[in-house]
DNA sequence: TATCCAAGGTAAGTT
DNA sequence: AACTTACCTTGGATA
């Protein structure tokens, strides 16, 4: 067991573990409390939280536990890793300067409200295939239940990893995913997805596409890219694009923010989701209007206006 | 107790 | 290219 803590101190723009990890930016972490997503708990907890590094990231040859809790002004960690804190950095986005980054964005009312609310709040960077098939089954789904898929995915289909007396599941691999069956996922209760994302775990392990490629492309092709799998529309790409492969300037479109363009930025209501997309992203900031976007989904969610 | 509805959309079929 | 409709499942609201 390795052990350590990472000072908050440090990081620029601070940082709020259980927002960052519990606004519905990622569904591969867990609390050791059962609570997560919970709607009902006060902010600002410092329960432990823990994930599954796949292998497959870091070219290792077993996938990594890694256990966080942030308390006292620092993260506490302990892993099956000594590198747990490099990794931590890159899962959590520890090393992206938020306060540039807000200084960076417009001086709009409503975001202003949505940064004071939840300030210290990162995007995440989920490892690309696991996050895929994530937001493939977040389709008409509310977020308890998407982790709940990913969760039963994990247990059914990848990995145990033994750390600390306990038992993990590593998010299942491509191949793993690829093997089972549409009548397997649908009893996992992903219904319509099942199909969605057994295929698409099949085109990723045959190597018909790969969703990392979409990094080396500009912003809408790489969103092009993306569609080619079955299950991902535009917003799916969306949520891929800024919640794992680097592009903060991705703003997914879903029902929250087209009701906030309604209602706040009703110029930006353009005739189809590209051109929303390019309006909202002027209003927001071109760098990086997913950071604006991921904290007004987050503000509005839990009850914001 | 039964019925209805919406939840971070997408694919397939029609104009 | 723009517009409709069907799609699994489930918890909570409504009758």
């Amino acid at each position: 067991m390795h052990e350590g803590t990472i000072p908050v101190a440090e990081l620029p723009g601070g940082f709020d573990m259980q927002a960052t990890v519990e606004s519905g930016q990622t569904y591969l972490w867990d609390r050791a409390d059962g609570g997560m997503f919970e709607d009902d708990h006060a902010w600002g907890s410092d329960a432990w939280y823990h994930t599954v590094l796949p292998a497959t990231l870091i070219d290792i040859d077993e996938p990594q536990v890694i256990r966080a809790r942030q308390r006292d002004g620092h993260v506490e960690w302990n892993a099956s890793t000594p590198e747990a804190p490099a990794y931590l950095t890159h899962l959590l986005r520890l090393d992206d300067n938020l306060d540039a980054i807000v200084d960076d964005c417009p001086d709009l009312p409503l975001l202003e409200r949505a940064f004071a609310e939840y300030r210290g709040m990162r995007l995440v960077r989920d490892p690309p295939f696991p996050c895929l098939v994530s937001f493939i089954c977040s389709a008409q789904m509310r977020v308890e239940r998407i982790h709940g898929m990913c969760t039963r995915l994990a247990q059914q289909y990848g990995d145990a990893v033994s750390f600390g007396g306990d038992t993990y599941f590593a998010f299942p691999t491509p191949a793993q995913l690829a093997d089972a069956t549409e009548t397997d996922l649908r009893d996992l209760s992903l219904g319509y997805r099942a199909p969605y994302v057994q295929r698409t775990a099949e085109m990723v392990a045959t190597r018909e596409a790969d969703p990392a490629h979409a990094r080396d492309l500009d912003y809408e092709a790489a969103r092009e890219y993306l569609t080619q799998f079955v299950g991902v529309g535009d917003k799916v790409a969306d949520c891929v694009l800024l919640f794992s492969l680097d592009f903060l300037e991705a703003v997914p479109l879903d029902t929250w923010i087209q009701t906030a363009i309604e209602e706040y930025y009703p110029d930006c209501d353009g005739d189809n989701y590209a051109d929303t997309s390019r309006k909202i992203r002027r209003q927001f900031g071109d760098r990086y209007a997913g950071y604006a976007q991921t904290y007004v989904f987050f503000y509005l969610r839990t009850g914001g206006e």
